[in-house]
DNA sequence: GTCTATACTAAGATAGAC
DNA sequence: GTCTATCTTAGTATAGAC
């Protein structure tokens, strides 16, 4: 990586970093290419010799994140231990990716389906979403789970609980993965409540 | 209420209504006067006899579901039992609002922060995530919590297990209010695992 | 209470020079 | 790899008639 002087001379994967960045922090339609130009300091039409256009900034960023949680439940551990294993490791490796992929997976948890492209990210998230529900029954019909809820409804409110971390974790923070994931664990599993051993 | 004939004369009340539902549709920005003018049946400008602008269809149903958020903190609900009573209470006081106040509390949680009016909104309710942290820590101080968790992260973790409700809770389904908060409270305070009684 | 017509602004994108 | 200049479209909002 020899020192550069004169222009910035970006790359596509710089130019893509910097998108998903804005598109995190103001949505991606109130991102505008100027706005994307004046963060690289360079003029719109420059942004142009990089990527076709303002959608397949987005599109890389969704293919990324999606190849990661799908990449969950292909994943040997996915597959090969008991069932209330299996949940417990599919838990924990989502929050990985959440947290590994935080700026890919953000734009995922925000799309609102408004074009062509984003309800083909929507359909594959929603796949992830019924694999994972399946596995949740699978667990409470082998009586991992307690019987007195639904579990469509634990499904959603644990991975509910899981994505909410895109809207608080900071990769500088004090906080690291693994940390996270056991506190998800632990609450998912055994709640908050103090109890005498 | 008179039946109407001709024009459709539609008040203040239903254009926001109608607006709040596109804006949870597509998203604040993807959503143009003109669709909302397609929507009602009128044209764009007629719009403009009953709101002064797009921006204040966001302000008065950010105001409203703000207004009920801060009024689960100020019952007295909130203030008289023990601190695990009224964290309790909390929960599943938030989980009401967010039901009741489906349309306007979903707009407030996908708040970017774009303008002076998402800040000034976006400040509101951090003030609520603050006193809400505040009673977590209070609980976990008594003892009521387990101590090896975090209480700010279990905050987080909690209320976006809370928050979720909002991207799948739909009032035609088949799940009623106390279910969900029931759940919610289940899983927070006693987790998943099925255990000997 | 709604209309048509239009002003104004900003967006995404392209052409061609350097 | 970036620039200036420009095109096209679509947005919010206004003026004034009905």
């Amino acid at each position: 990586m020899p020192q550069r002087r004169g222009r910035p001379g970006y790359d596509q994967e710089q130019v893509i970093a910097a998108a998903v960045d804005l598109f995190n922090r103001h949505g991606y339609d109130a991102t505008s290419m100027g706005m994307l130009a004046e963060r690289l300091g360079i003029s719109k039409s420059a942004i142009y010799h990089h990527v076709p256009g303002k959608e397949q900034l987005l599109e890389h960023a969704l293919d990324r994140a999606l190849l990661e949680l799908e990449g969950v439940l292909t994943h040997p551990a996915a597959q090969e231990r008991s069932v209330d294993q299996r949940l417990e490791y599919v838990l924990r490796a989502t929050v990985g990716v959440l947290i590994d992929e935080l700026p890919n997976v953000t734009l995922l948890l925000r799309l609102r389906g408004n074009t062509p492209l984003e309800r083909r990210a929507l359909d594959r998230r929603r796949a992830f979403d019924h694999e994972v529900a399946a596995l949740v029954e699978a667990s409470a019909e082998a009586g991992a789970l307690r019987g007195d809820l639904q579990p469509r409804v634990v499904t959603r409110l644990v991975f509910g609980m899981i994505n909410s971390i895109i809207e608080w974790y900071r990769p500088d923070g004090p906080l690291r993965r693994e940390e996270i994931a056991d506190s998800v664990v632990a609450i998912a599993f055994d709640g908050l409540r103090s109890r005498p051993a």
